[in-house]
DNA sequence: GCCAACGTTGGC
DNA sequence: GCCAACGTTGGC
């Protein structure tokens, strides 16, 4: 199973947004990226990924999870865009803010580094696992 | 709220 | 096919 990472302005659509979609989860539209909506076309079932609070907060909060494959997206007549609906898994227990992560050499490669402006980004394996620690959450 | 960085668009 | 102009994103 591959990682990712959502973003989301929490004054638009936060965590507490997903959660309250349950099980159905939400429609992740909107992306008019070309790199973001290709990695939610190279996207599995189950497919887990963070979800990260941008412009206020600046952490990642929790753990999502991709629960329909990349379809058109709902809110254009533009079929070059498409999306994947995501569900909440499980909260944080310690969200893990921008700072600290840009404070870990180990993630100084993280796309969440490099490329600020990304909305929909890969997470390797070896990310996953260390920001899951940080965040005192299981995988 | 500002503005740097980035992506996209369109004239040439 | 280049690149200037424009629009958007997101950290600060």
């Amino acid at each position: 199973m591959a990682h990712w990472l959502f973003k989301s302005e929490p004054d638009v659509f936060g965590w507490d947004d997903l959660v309250a979609k349950g099980k159905a989860g939400e429609e992740w539209d909107g992306v008019r990226n070309y790199q973001a909506r290709n990695n939610m076309r190279a996207m599995a079932l189950g497919d887990t990924g963070f979800f990260y609070h941008s412009r206020s907060g600046l952490e990642i909060v929790g753990i999502a999870e991709v629960c329909a494959l990349a379809h058109p997206d709902s809110t254009t007549d533009d079929e070059r865009w498409e999306c994947v609906d995501i569900r909440a898994v499980r909260p944080f227990v310690q969200p893990v803010s921008l700072e600290t992560i840009k404070s870990d050499p180990r993630l100084a490669d993280m796309v969440l580094v490099k490329n600020s402006r990304l909305s929909v980004q890969p997470v390797t394996d070896a990310e996953w696992d260390i920001l899951c620690g940080m965040g005192k959450t299981k995988p």
